[in-house]
This record gives structure tokens, sequence and C-alpha cells, in this order.
DNA sequence: ATGAAAGCGCTAACAT
DNA sequence: ATGTTAGCGCTTTCAT
């Protein structure tokens, strides 16, 4: 039903020029309703498409925005962040006529070699980076002369414009509620503090100690590298030291946690407290067959990939403004693991 | 860095035409060696890439697949099957030297509106579509003048190319598996029965009875339409009618199953064997204070979606090909939950 | 309000 | 082996 359809062919149905289609194709003022009426109706007989490549080609705009999400292995395959976060983004795109390019990146040979691709010109609008660590080669994408927001406050270039939640508080909230409940010796474990979500999270449980007057025992703060396996090592670390209490800074890694308490005969919440980060445990409804659900932060994930693509827009619309720094609140939610109903 | 590099100012400085750049850009044979490294000497000096939406429009090729997921409150949120088919597509993407653009619709408007965008011209090399039901307005993107994969064997036009496991079979197997352990009385949750791995499964289940003659009774069989909480209310009205076993199509219903066998207090395997169908239920490996695990049929999802990409590439090289009708084994993964063990 | 025409930067057919 | 040239289909001045 399509015999390579142009402006021009739509143009000479509609008797008027390929300029006056373009102009009613792109809502251009000034069109008498007549002829509008017109050549919408040829375009609607004929089902006309304008060639994207064109387009770009004559617009210097693809309507593409990129997210790029490092090392895939780790988080894609453990839990719901990644599907969230594109979840939010692809949303977003949809709602403002954008098409979403995802690129998902194996190691960092990868990340090298694709890196300058994606940069190339008419290709990508802008691009939204999540995940990034100090080191990666992915920071590079900020040298490019193309719009870029990171998703998490970046730690190589500070000047970049992001969108985040409040790890700080986040964690101060978790440590603070452990200590509104009477928990004394309260461990931490850490995540990767090659990353600022790692660092302030740590901040953020320092600064609640002291804030309630606690000593800070740096044999109750244990590397657990956003990894679970890390994780259960560190519990085990942690132990000897005796804490009443353990803010882990993710859910994936108090999975690794509650393991560890439950293999040396803890209990959870009477003997240890736990609290999670992220709220994407499988423990946060009742699933059968599971005894206690965690405690933890919840971050907007969803909202942060659609801000994402929302800031990010607005910085291809005005690239000469001044950095975009975004940062969306957190929310306790209380369940079983901390020993607040107990 | 890049005052608006162009082919054209490459050969200038290289000394050649820029016709001659295009071809040590695309490796074009019959180039002088000298030629050859003096063009990528220049390119690589100045940090030239190629404008892609000019390269897309005189080439009309862009490089660009589209990955369709249709409604996705569902599944994505709930469980790992998406995450992981992205990343094989992904993968697959990457090794290709393509770029994944991702389309994930909330509803059915959204998809009408979408759906012809997706279709235009210099836009798409191809399309692959996950997860179609019969009646799904996307289901009409098979009929434009473009290459199109499924994944998932599609019902409503079944002359389509797919990448698909083999769902009955995979059931065959899996309630074979019960029969063998004894079972004689064995259940079913269907998925949905508008989708062919609905179908499919429910139709080995009812095959691995005949099979081993064993009374097909309609009581025992209850729609679960791939939702966890169907599958809660199916398992109660199953009840009554006392299975030993019961089959469900999908982990995430096995999850709302196993609850439900928790609230009226019967226990698994000892009193109801189950099996589930995916290996993505969080009950995988030994979570702590989850006190069963989940048999179920593995489905090789990554390797479905870096086979689709390849696949799909295949039709857009030769569009004029029959259609391709791939099918992937399952694979029986024993666990606890079906009474092998015990 | 509309048309004419000049590109956008590249590929590929044709010429040499 | 390399250069010349004609598009690819659209947007966007510049006229009128």
């Amino acid at each position: 039903m399509d015999g390579k359809l142009t402006l021009e062919k739509i143009g000479a149905l509609a008797g008027v020029s390929r300029a006056t289609v373009s102009r009613v194709i792109n809502n251009h003022p000034n069109i008498r309703e007549e002829v509008r009426q017109r050549v919408l109706e040829v375009i609607a007989e004929t089902g006309y498409q304008p060639n994207q490549a064109a387009r770009s080609l004559a617009s210097n705009r693809t309507g593409l925005l990129g997210l790029v999400i490092p090392r895939d292995i780790q988080e894609l395959f453990t839990d719901l962040y990644y599907p969230r976060l594109i979840q939010g983004v692809s949303q977003a795109c949809n709602e403002s006529g954008n098409t979403l390019a995802l690129f998902i990146f194996h190691t960092e040979e990868e990340e090298q070699q694709i890196a300058a691709q994606i940069m190339r010109q008419g290709f990508l609008d802008g691009v939204i980076i999540a995940g990034l660590h100090f080191g990666d080669p992915l920071n590079q994408l900020v040298l490019f002369h193309k719009p870029v927001l990171m998703i998490g406050e970046p730690l190589e270039y500070p000047q970049a414009s992001f969108v985040d939640a409040d790890n700080r508080l986040g964690a101060y909230t978790a440590v603070s509620h452990l200590i509104s409940l009477g928990r004394q010796r309260i461990a931490t474990i850490t995540g990767r503090l090659d990353m600022t979500a790692g660092q302030q999270r740590r901040q953020g449980y320092l600064d609640a100690l002291q804030a309630n007057n606690l000593p800070i025992e740096d044999q109750l703060i244990a590397a657990g590298e956003f990894e679970q396996g890390k994780a259960y090592q560190a519990t085990l670390q942690l132990l000897p030291h005796t804490p009443d209490a353990i803010f882990v800074a993710s859910d994936s890694m108090a999975l690794g946690v509650l393991r560890a308490l439950a293999d040396v005969g803890l209990r959870v919440p009477e003997d240890v407290a736990v609290v999670g980060y992220d709220d994407l445990a499988p423990l946060d409804t009742a699933v059968p067959f599971i005894s206690t659900t965690l405690t933890t932060i919840r971050q907007p994930i969803r909202r942060m990939g659609m801000l994402a693509v929302e800031t990010l827009l607005e910085i291809i619309k005005e690239p000469q403004g001044p950095p975009r720094r975004i940062i969306l609140p957190t929310e306790l939610i209380i369940r079983q693991s901390c020993g607040a109903a107990y």
C-alpha cells in the first residue's frame, strides 16, 4: 500500500508544494485552514509517514534519547532496580514523543568501544547515564559535545547534571529509626565507595550516630560493595563485635545479611535488627514460606527515570544553562526486620 | 574539538576525495593501503565520526532494531523475564553493531498511537515483538512493509516468523515428572489462553495425562491468566477436588499457589506437589527465611533474545525468505516443591 | 499564506 | 584505485 510516498507526492495530490505539506505536518502557523485540512486528508488517505532519516538530517534532531547502563551482570540480573528505571525512562519518552535507545554493557572493553559510537553526530539527541562509578570509561561521555544527564550524583565530573535520591538522608533516617527503637550497637554494610550512593549512605549512617551521641566504631563498618556474597562475608566479620542492628546499603545485600544471620542462628529482629535500602527485595510482601519482611528505604526509582528524561529534554533545549542537580526524597518503609512491630 | 567535520573535510586533509574516505570507513576493497592509512590517521587525529542521519538517509539503513513490549505493568514489574530478554537482545545488538530501540507500552491506546510511528520509513531496520496476545492492536505491525520477528509463537498471524521455547514439551515434561513421582490427581493452573504460551502449556499438561492413561478432569483445570492473584483464587477453587499436585504455567503464579496452600494449611510437597514454569521465582536458591524451593521448567530466555536479533538480521538481509520458526528446548529444574527429594 | 530552492552529510552508480 | 556526481527526503530561509 505504499509506493514510496514523499512530501513531494503528497503535495502533488493535495495541490500544494512540498514546503506547505511540511508546514502542516510540523504544525506551523500561517496555513490556511482549508489547505491544512486538504493536506491532512491526503496524508490520512495515503497513510503517508515522513521519512525519519531525512527529517533528522535536515533538522539535526533525531528524537532518540540514549539510556546507558554500565556493567549489567550484577544489578540487572539481581533485582528490579534497572527494570523500574527503564520503565520510567520509557514512559517519559513515550509521553514526550521521543524514542529510547538502550545500551547495556558487559565489559569495560565493550564500553570503550561503543562509547564514541554513542556520541556520534546525528544519532542521539541526548544521553542518560545510570550507575556510573569512579574510573568507569563511560565518564568520558561527559566530555563530548552532547547533552548528558546522570542518574546518581557523579563522582568523577561533579559539575555534570544529575537526578538522584537523597542517599545521605535516607541512610540517616534508617539509622535514626533503629536508634529510636533502642538499638545501641548499630553496624553498617556499605555499598561501593567509588559511587556516591555508597559514600553518601555511609555518611548518613555516620551522621545519625553522631547526632545521637553514639560512638563510631570502625569494627562496626564493613564493606559490601553492593554484592550479596560480600555482604554475607561482611556480616560474619561483623558479628564478633556484637552489633544489635545492621544498616545495609542495599536490599540485595540485605538478603545476604539475613542468610548469614540465619546460618549462625541469630534471630531477626530479636537478636539483630536489619534495615535495607531500595525497597526491591522479594521480602516486601508476605511471600509464602518467608517468615519475615524487610524494613527498608524506598527510592522513587521510576520517578527518577521520568525526571531524568524531562530534565535531559530541558538541557537539550537550553544546552548552555547551569548544571541541573535534582535530589528526590526517600521514604522509610517499616516492616518486620527492624523490630518496630515486635 | 569538532568544528563540524564532514567527509569532505577529512578528504581535503588527507588529500583524497570524499568518496575515498567513505570507502575507507565502510571497509570497501580496492583502496591502496597507503591511502587507507593516511585517511585513517586523519580520522583518528580529528576524532571524526560520520553523521548517522546522513548515512541512514543515503543508505536506507539505520542500524536501529526495535524491541516492542506490550502491557508492561504485569510482567516487567513482577519478575525478571523481560529484563533477561532485554539483556539478550541488547547483547546481540552490541555484537552485531546495531542499536536497540525499546518500546514499552502501558495502555492499548498508547499502542494504537505509537504503532504507526514505529513503522515509519527511515527509522527502524526491523522490529522484534514480545509477549503478544490475540487481539492486541500491535498485531497490525505484521502488516507493514518492514521485517518483523515475534518472540513467542504468534496466534493472530501464524505465518509470522518467531522464536520461542517449546511450551508444549516443557509442560509435558513437568507433568510427566509429577506422574513419575506417583502423583495421580494432577491439577493445572493455566496462563492466558489468548497467547500460545498459555495454550501450549495447557496442551502439554493434557498430553502428559493422556500418555499416562490418567483421566482428564475439567475441575482440575483452572484459569490463572499469568496473574498471581488469579492463581491464588484458582487454587482455592481447585482444592475441593483434592489434587495431589499442581502444574502452574508460570513461576509468578506459582507463588500465588504456594501462598494459597500455606493459607489453608496444606504442606508442599507432602500434601500437594507444585511445579512452576520459567525459573524466575525468588525461590530458586535458598533465600533466607524461605523454607522451600520451587521445581520449575527453565526457558533459555536470554538466548531467545539473542537469537531473535540474529534471526531478524537474517530476515532484514533476505526479506523474501520463508518464515522462520525457531523453537528452543526447555529444561526441568528439580528442587523441593515437587517432592522428588522428599 | 505559499512556493522555489538551497542545503543537511552521506552512499553508490558511473566514469576514468 | 580513485574522483565526479546524482540523489536520499526533508527543513528552512528567502522570495513573493
